[in-house]
DNA sequence: TCTATTCGTCAGGCCGGAAGACAAATTAAT
DNA sequence: ATTAATTTGTCTTCCGGCCTGACGAATAGA
């Protein structure tokens, strides 16, 4: 469910095709030190410089137009006890531009607002029937909630720059240049939304982005995930998202971390595909929830049924989670094969599984990896679990302020 | 075989570190117009100003500098029948810089020498008993080749600027900043090998790439690849070379496409790694021939034995050929649900064996396949086949050029 | 109080591309 | 044949961005 279809065809991604101006210059030094000073808080202008390469004057003229940008702040006198005059400390603005990440799940709406920093500043839930009414009422409470949330950050001197809303389908574009329309929703029964025409609220209509995609990003950027990592969640199937060396890949067509298709039992269990033997009728939430004898009803919170019947110590779903963690280490084994990830992370619903997929899962793993190392602990769950999909939402702005901060008061290319 | 640790572990590849300079800018521009000139061949500078967006002036000024580089030569002036004055025609430079490749094969040595159009001008080849002989011998034989090829180019008014050498093997670095050290290569029995200090010759000691890495980046270059796809290639194992987005990926380790220790038959013939089920036992070459029935000498060509028998209707033969092909296309099914790639490449010797490989790895694709789409024709045999690593190794160094052309006459940053 | 040191800024210079003007070379029209 | 129109390539001028070097400001140590 990661990854269907999300990106046209342009597997030859330009490298920059335009020709290269002074003002792509200025737009990459801002950057420069925009991560710069985002890396290690506290640093004068100097200190800029000297990790730049950049000369103080330079780093004067660049930083200026940050303060005036509204990104950079201005703090006290850096007085660290050494000797010469001491250097104006530059910070992230916390009181800044926002991001703001939106969430339509099966059974909920959730939206938080990350500051410049990185930080969650407000976070709302809310319970929802989302799968059981039209679209249309569904996004009219989002936009209330949106509202809503927009007040309480700008009480808190927050200006929310960039909206993305994580829905559990595929879109058209991937992270990068967020996408506006959504193409199937299975588990909403939405189908080709058009959003900006469909946004009923008076502020402008969010960009729309997979939940899975997001969810790996937020991992990226803030959880277990370093530079190349596959991550992998259970949603309507399994997807898994590839992020190599910091960019998500989707492939070419979108498809890419289709992990619920692989074949792990040739002519194994019939695929709802039509092939036999792929992970999904053996790892899959549906395949789980099946061979547990569990009876969930469908406006309910099946994983954490699962998760309290598996504390319970319930043997079917013992049984049923074992099989399940089997499969996904024979799936992943393959996956390490052919990506050569620095780590799996276990995200969504199988984060809260972990505790049970874990061992079986390593124990396969262990089996089928013998050409190369593979340490245990390669293989992870993710610490955001649930709340990952809204925090990359709301990351993916601050992310784009930090790669690209002219983008702000510069139209053009983020 | 194809990429096995020979990649540091960087994951976080630096997308640019240092500060933007002017000279930065110059370094784009320039390729950009040596890219746009590559691209669409005879063209006057005005006709490059309108395809890059830069200037007429600034064309001119980097066309200037390209040809004192002599990468670039003037033509004569274009007589289109168009109105108005006609321009001058630049096109690259088939006297001027050249790069060499070179391959040691178990059984043969191998140069040829690629002009900026990426035309192959000299190509010899050489049989010689690598494997039973040492390293040093082969050097020298090879240092020997390598002069002759060079004297040969100079002779006609190429300079060689760049040379990288094939081996089957592991190396420390990817194609993107050629490596000096190569790790093992079994098929030859080298270990531990620095080449800069190992070189006999007057000449400068070549950088080293494995031979499937070369193959693949071969074939984007000139054959069926296209940005990105997957290829695969029979050495002593069985490797995969994975490019995206036009780069050649390897994984945080290097490991990456180790596509021989993809589980095929869980629980099926034992592999040389300890597992069970690999795809090697199935579609590896010393496999096939086992099944075959064919005991080949080891210092005779065994594809070519193989392809003499297929023809010939062995049905041992034809049988192997398509167990392997089977076994091939459940792999390769795993790894198109992963990667999304938009074509699949055989090379080296399954490209020879494609003949009868295709249909089996066909069907078994077509049946595992039901997700997504997947064409027929998106699994090719390549065109070069193994003419692929020496190619790849000449047109590293010509692409290189193409991407920064300053590099010949600026000492920096490749 | 004075010196050494470091920070931030100011003035001047250099480099690279953009804008506009001009001579040169061709086709089309008179 | 001559003139107008058009396109090319170069020249000059300008602007924006960073660098070099120098200077006042602010601190620690003597």
């Amino acid at each position: 469910m990661a990854a269907d279809g999300q990106q046209p065809a342009d597997g030859e991604r330009a490298p920059r095709r335009g020709p290269a101006s002074q003002q792509d210059m200025r737009r990459q030094n801002l950057a420069l030190v925009m991560r710069t000073v985002a890396a290690a808080h506290p640093l004068s202008r100097a200190d800029v410089a000297g990790r730049t390469g950049l000369t103080r004057t330079a780093v004067s003229s660049l930083v200026d137009e940050l303060i005036a940008g509204g990104l950079l702040v201005e703090g006290e006198l850096e007085r660290s006890g050494r000797v010469g005059r001491p250097g104006r400390a530059l910070v992230l603005n916390d009181s800044g531009p926002a991001g703001l990440g939106l969430e339509v799940g099966v059974e909920h709406l959730g939206a938080c607002v990350v500051d410049l920093r990185g930080d969650v500043r407000i976070e709302l839930h809310r319970a929802a029937p989302n799968a059981a009414r039209p679209a249309d009422r569904t996004l009219a409470e989002l936009a209330e909630l949106a509202a809503q949330i927009e007040a309480q950050a700008v009480a808190l001197g927050l200006r929310v720059v960039g909206r993305v809303l994580a829905v559990p389908g595929s879109v058209r574009v991937p992270v990068e240049g967020p996408g506006r329309y959504l193409e199937h929703a299975p588990n909403l029964g939405w189908h080709h939304l058009d959003l900006p025409a469909a946004w009923p609220g008076p502020g402008t209509a969010p960009a729309v982005e997979n939940e899975a995609n997001l969810g790996a990003m937020a991992e990226l950027w803030q959880g277990v995930g370093s530079g190349t990592f596959v991550h992998i969640s259970a949603g309507e199937g399994i997807g898994g998202a590839l992020v190599l060396d910091g960019r998500l890949f989707g492939g070419v067509q979108g498809f890419a971390g289709e992990l619920g298709h692989l074949t792990v039992r040739p002519d194994g269990r019939p695929c709802s595909c039509g092939a036999r033997g792929c992970l999904e009728p053996y790892a899959g939430l549906a395949a789980v929830l099946r061979s547990s004898n569990l009876t969930v009803r469908h406006d309910t919170d099946a994983v954490g049924e699962l998760v309290r019947c598996a504390e319970a110590g319930d043997p079917a779903v013992l049984r049923a989670l074992l099989h399940a963690g089997t499969a996904l280490g024979t799936a992943l084994a393959a996956t390490v094969h052919l990506i050569d990830p620095a780590t799996l992370v276990l995200g969504g619903a199988y984060a809260d599984l972990a505790r049970w997929l874990l061992p079986a899962m390593r124990t396969e793993l262990a089996a089928l990896i013998r050409v190369r190392p593979w340490p245990d602990d390669a293989l992870r769950a993710s610490p955001l679990a649930r709340r990952g999909p809204v925090l990359g939402a709301a990351l993916t702005t601050v992310q784009r302020l930090h790669a690209d901060p002219a983008a702000l008061w510069q139209s053009g290319t983020g």
